[in-house]
RNA sequence: GGCCCCAUCGUCUAGUGGUUAGGACACCAGGUUUUCAUCCUGGCAACGGGAGUUCGAUUCUCCCUGGGGUCACCA
């Protein structure tokens, strides 16, 4: 059978690293065996559709380098992948249950069944509508939620990721197929959904293994052989045990692109959240991951998403790029003030910042002072451990030295590193004292790149009159 | 409460019936003649608890504890 997977939200808000990650291994999969990747639309809750959410969702796949092979707005061959425009697939189906007598109209008021529920919650036992079960329903004429008549019994079934896994006959239940507003609900919308679209993985959150054995037992009334099925764990918040949601910091993964996070950073990042290949290798391109990636390594128990990780990761493939790839990347996040500078100079300047630049965002406080002159902040001087040490005088009189000095130079880094060590020498400072307040003297900024290459790209002209200016003003 | 799943450093994890329990992030110390960063070296740091099987359990079994999921006309 052709390997195909899916990744089937619902446009009901934005997408989570959860979310995401879901989907990626439902990819990789697709990828590794050179099978086809789907995308679906969830929309059979009209209530808590999300305006924009649609646009949402495939704009995050295109961003991170996720292409699928059908789905919304590219079609296919079993289209449409919209489970909305769906609807009277869904009804031939629900239609060959009735016939076969595993399905039925629902006659209680939703109050109703809410009082069974209550009782059933009152009494410590689990819901079970199945105890209610309706000796004579009534003919189903769309106004009434249709219900499966299930036809409980034990399972064992094997889970990709989970391993093999077991349920007695309590946990088998008559859901809703089809809810009274003529909309399918999950249950049974996806199952007809994969069937059809003959999706080989079923690959989704824990969120959906306690309803495992109730699709199987719709499998079976339906006549269908179930997909393979593998259940990934959810990533758990930083600071706590719980899932990872909104309120745990869980950030729409677009926030991550647009905060300067690399694509390929971001896929690697959540490709090894609860995923190794067995070896020690930390980091992987996405090819790496299409090659090694499988099912049985994903881990079964959550994982905590931690942002140092990510952050490093990220400055990891950040220092692997070229710096003309890097610069490409980079165009949107540079400060204001760059603006009018040419691409030379910016380039120089970033090569010098690409080492320790952890996500685009953070350019402009690294790179403000190549651009402007930063106002004199003397708490650089009061409390940095060397400066604070020297008269306001003494430090003026070593900036008159070293610009006297520099004066001459051609700035190179060459020349200039010749420069400030006779001045070490001439001065009999350590360079601890010198070379920071050289440092100071000329960004204003808590920390730089290394000294001679920062004022070889800020150039004489820049260099010479910075010094004097910080002089007069100490 | 019923059912199901899970459990190795703070975090992500490797691992085997006998290992000095390995790596990475973070953190700390030192080095790369200045800061920050990179890079290198070193350090701190884990098998949740109790029984059982066994010559020997982190590893296998059971119980407990802890965590998670689920019990919707949401997905």
């Amino acid at each position: 059978m052709k390997t195909r997977t899916r990744f089937a939200p619902s446009p009901t808000g934005f997408m989570h690293v959860g979310n995401f990650r879901t989907g990626l291994f439902a990819w990789l999969v697709a990828r590794q065996a050179q099978g086809a990747f789907i995308i679906r639309f969830e929309d059979t809750d009209k209530k808590r559709e999300v305006k924009g959410s649609r646009e949402h969702l495939l704009e995050c796949f295109e961003v991170l380098g996720i292409d699928y092979d059908e789905g919304p707005g590219i079609g296919g061959p079993y289209a449409p992948y919209v489970q909305s425009e769906r609807l009277e697939i869904y009804t031939e189906w629900a239609q060959k249950l009735i016939d076969a007598g595993r399905a039925y109209a629902d006659p209680y008021t939703p109050d109703e069944v809410q009082e069974f529920r209550e009782q059933a919650q009152r009494d410590k036992k689990p819901f079970l509508y199945r105890n209610h079960r309706p000796t004579n329903p009534p003919k189903w004429d769309g106004s009434q939620p249709l219900r499966f008549k299930s036809d409980p019994k034990a399972y064992k079934w094997r889970d990709e990721v989970m391993g093999d896994l077991s349920t007695g006959p309590e946990v088998i239940d008559d859901f809703i197929l089809i809810k009274s507003d003529g909309y399918p609900t999950y249950n049974f919308a996806h199952i007809v959904d994969d069937a059809t679209m003959h999706i080989s993985h079923v690959i989704r959150g824990q969120e959906f293994l306690a309803s495992v054995p109730n699709y199987l037992n719709l499998y079976e009334a339906l006549g269908l052989k179930p997909p393979i099925m593998a259940t990934v764990p959810h990533i758990l918040g930083h600071s706590g045990t719980k899932k990872l949601s909104k309120r745990d910091g869980a950030k729409d993964i677009l926030d991550y692109i647009r905060e300067g996070y690399l694509p390929d950073a971001l896929v690697s990042f959540i490709a090894t959240l609860g995923w190794n290949d067995g070896t020690e290798q930390e980091v992987f391109t996405r090819d790496e991951l299409i090659e090694k990636f499988s099912l049985e390594r994903i881990q079964r128990s959550g994982a905590r998403f931690d942002e140092q990780r990510l952050l490093w990761t990220n400055g990891y493939f950040i220092r692997q790029l070229p710096l003309d790839e890097l610069y490409k990347m980079v165009t949107d996040f540079w400060p204001k003030e760059a603006t009018g500078f040419d691409d030379a100079y910016k380039k120089q300047v970033l090569s010098l910042v690409q080492e320790r630049l952890k996500y685009f965002a953070e350019l402009p406080e690294l790179t403000k002072f190549f651009f402007v002159d930063l106002p004199i902040n003397m708490t650089l001087i009061s409390g940095h451990k060397q400066l604070k040490k020297l008269s306001s005088s003494e430090c003026k009189q070593l900036l008159e030295q070293v610009q006297k000095s520099l004066e001459d130079s051609d700035f190179t880094v060459g020349d200039l590193n010749t420069r400030l060590n006779t001045l070490l020498e001439d001065t009999n400072q350590k360079p601890a004292v010198l070379f920071s307040l050289v440092r100071v003297a000329t960004t204003w900024s808590p920390a730089s790149p290394s000294l001679a290459e920062t004022l070889a790209v800020l150039g004489k002209q820049k260099t010479i009159s910075r010094i004097s200016d910080s002089c007069a003003k100490l």
